[in-house]
RNA sequence: GGGAGUUUAGCUCAGCUGGUUCAGAGCACCUGCCUUACAAGCAGGGGGUCACUGGUUCGAACCCAGUAACUCCCA
């Protein structure tokens, strides 16, 4: 048989994969062997595979392989996750193509044109991790939105409800004008950007030419201001006290408060109070009982109490009442600064703070096993310096606003009668048993359910226990046997997102953790430094990569150059190096399977000790290739192969074995 | 503004408890080779003020202090 001197994967790869496919090689059933287990981080049901998933299910596998070949029952479950604002965000945008409005649908024809989508687009990413050479049991595939991990959602949301750890109420919230939902803190991403800081004077009342000067890089909102702030240690303005200004425009008279907070550096230390859209504005507003005048609508733009520019978006008004300031001679100057602006995560729309009636999970009390248990090391985070960020999140979480003006989700099971009584539950019949306790005359018809939909993070939180169907049969023989998992994989960007609120969960509803290891992977990044994005164009497509290098080749470039928890700036020569990788190890079979074994023939004294070298080499290599596994030094492990390989294996041991 | 981390060869990184595996690896580079497994290869070679400054020590890439640059997280 004549094999072709050039490597070619496509051949291999393909013809493996349906083998161990067919052979079901990386099924799993709990038996008596120790398990080994690894939940993928669910990907975005609608996306592509990225160089980040690349990536990071390229170190899940290599884990999960080496511990089906240790002999461990391997368990590595694949899913995805219903991604509410990116998905329907993409449904929304679709429907808009074919002259469809949102607007004009009800929520069930929407839902069911986005689970069309889901099923046309949803499985791509999954046959991608194929292509790549995942070595998921595929049989157990799940979805975040399916009905048992739903219901899971469902039941829990009524339990933490009846534990008083969720509650509803108004507070300031990021809100994203642009998917038109309520989102996280985590869900906001800060970055600076060039502005402007205006400076507008303020008449004190009932004066003829006093003013004062106030600084703002937002005067849109100087239609809401309902105070000015100044500190009460600041000599310039003792001689205010008591004295009200005049906002603007609108002419309304409005206190001048005192207050600690206010940094006397910082402009002109006259600070300008908008209790509604500004949430350190509103914690003022609070403490000096401020009205709260809320001018900036759901869409960004000027709502009815503005009083001017209304309907007109916000930073259109921002250059419009600079303008119109400006004529009226009330603009003292405007300077270039650079501060921090809050974007959505999602939509990318500036965040607007937005005082809203939302759900909220009380984080204080719920979250402290998950503190303690990776502070004393039950949980590890690896690399370590993680722990620090951890901690330091956990002890200043803030409540988690868990609702979401969305419909692609699991809608939140809370009922209102016309008389604005809730009730939390699973059923409407069960909601209507529960408000005719006090509104005995209501109609079924009346009851309604809240609108909104849950986080999508409310469902992955639980989702090391939910593929285990531990809701549904908290007893049941898979959870029992692959819970606690042994390694999550992951980006350090989604460490509070996602894995913080799985050990929550995780303590919460099983009392035990669920992982052994938090391994966080690096953040890809292109030779110039830049994160890698869909927006900048600078993301290889890893599909189009493994046509080129192979699947091998592309995981070996990735695992070259990534240690825990750095950047990676990728390169294609890596991938190149893995692929000749693949090559030598082709030729160095090929030489050998041309050889003809005589068994009748003496071995040879050279041979012999070639052998003895070779054993004890590899056993030494083997030793220190296990030693760093087991430090998660994943790339040093790939080095130390390939210089085994290569050198030992190639350049001497085969060398010294060859027949003449 | 608060916190964490990084800085070692052109690039990506090792370097544990300070001391003959302390200045390393892979890639890239240079030179010579199409030598019957592999030019996606082989043989050889060059290359570092261990960010900077000071300190501790018999001895510092490593410990301490300060400085600078970069990255990340939080507000």
């Amino acid at each position: 048989m004549e094999l072709p001197k050039t490597y070619d994967p496509k051949l291999t790869e393909d013809k493996w994969y349906a083998h161990w496919l067919k052979h079901k090689f990386f099924k799993s059933t709990p038996d008596e062997r120790e398990p080994y287990t690894i939940v993928i981080p669910p990907p975005n049901v609608t996306g592509v595979l990225h160089m980040g998933h690349m990536l990071n299910n390229t170190i899940q596998d290599v884990l999960i392989r080496r511990a089906r070949m240790q002999g461990k029952n391997a368990c590595w479950v694949p899913g995805t996750d219903h991604a509410s604002i990116a998905t329907e965000a993409k449904v929304v945008a679709l429907l808009k193509e074919k002259g469809i409005n949102k607007s004009d649908l009800s929520r069930e024809e929407f839902l069911k044109y986005a689970w069309e989508w889901k099923d046309k687009y949803g499985g791509i990413i999954l046959n991608q991790l194929e292509k790549l050479g995942a070595s998921c049991d595929w049989d157990r595939t799940r979805f975040t939105m399916e009905n048992d991990l739903s219901e899971a959602v469902i039941d829990v949301f009524i339990d933490l409800y009846n534990k008083g750890q969720i509650y509803r109420g108004v507070r300031m919230v990021n809100w994203d004008p642009q998917g038109l939902t309520a989102v996280s803190d985590e869900e906001v991403i800060h970055k600076e950007v060039n502005s402007k800081l205006y400076y507008v004077k303020y008449k004190i009342e009932g004066t003829a030419d006093e003013w004062i000067t106030i600084a703002t890089t937002r005067p849109e909102t100087i239609l809401g201001d309902t105070a000015v702030c100044v500190h009460p240690d600041d000599e310039r303005y003792k001689h205010l006290k008591g004295k009200r200004a005049i906002i603007p425009m609108v002419n309304r008279s409005v206190p001048i408060i005192y207050d600690t907070y206010i940094d006397l550096e910082f402009g002109t230390g006259a600070l300008k109070v908008t209790p509604a859209h500004d949430i350190n504005d509103y914690n003022l507003g609070v403490k000096h009982n401020l009205e709260v005048i809320d001018t900036i609508a759901a869409d960004g733009k000027m709502s009815e109490a503005a009083k001017f520019y209304i309907g007109e978006d916000r930073f259109t008004v921002r250059k419009k009442i600079a303008k119109d300031l400006e004529e009226m001679g009330q603009i003292v100057k405007i300077e270039d600064i650079k501060n921090k602006v809050g974007y959505s995560e999602r939509t990318n729309a500036v965040i607007e703070p937005k005082l809203s009636m939302q759900w909220f999970l009380k984080m204080d009390t719920i979250s402290k096993p998950a503190l303690d248990n990776v502070l004393n090391g039950e949980i590890k985070l690896i690399p370590e310096k993680f722990v620090n960020t951890y901690k330091h999140w956990m002890e200043n979480v803030h409540d988690w606003c868990i609702s979401r003006q969305l419909w692609w989700g699991q809608q939140i099971p809370a009922w209102y009668d016309d008389k604005g009584n809730t009730v939390v539950c699973k059923t409407k019949e069960e909601a209507l048993n529960k408000l005719q306790i006090t509104n005995s005359k209501l109609q079924i018809e009346d009851v309604r359910q809240d609108e909104d939909v849950l986080d999508t993070w409310f469902s992955s939180w639980l989702w090391p226990i939910s593929v285990f169907d531990g809701f549904k049969n908290p007893d049941g023989a898979d959870i029992n046997y692959y819970y606690p998992t042994n390694d999550l994989v992951t980006g350090p960007d989604i460490l509070f997102f996602w894995v913080a609120r799985m050990i929550i969960a995780g303590y919460e509803y099983r009392g035990k953790k669920p992982f052994n290891n938090v391994y966080l992977t690096g953040i890809i990044r292109d030779k110039l430094g830049r994160k890698m994005s869909k927006t900048l164009g600078n993301s290889p497509d890893p599909i189009e990569l493994i046509e080129k290098y192979g699947a091998d080749g592309v995981r070996v470039g990735m695992l070259l150059c990534s240690p825990a928890g750095n950047d990676l700036p990728f390169d294609e020569t890596l991938c190149e190096q893995g692929r000749n990788f693949s090559n030598k190890i082709w030729n160095a079979f090929r030489l050998i399977n041309g050889w003809e074994v005589d068994t009748t023939a003496k071995q040879g004294e050279a041979n012999k000790i070639a052998i003895e070298w070779f054993d004890a080499k590899f056993n030494e290599q083997l030793e220190i290739i296990n030693d760093l596994y087991a430090k998660y030094r994943i790339s040093e492990v790939l080095m130390t192969t390939y210089k085994l390989v290569c050198d030992d294996i190639c350049a001497w041991y085969v060398e010294m074995i060859k027949p003449e």
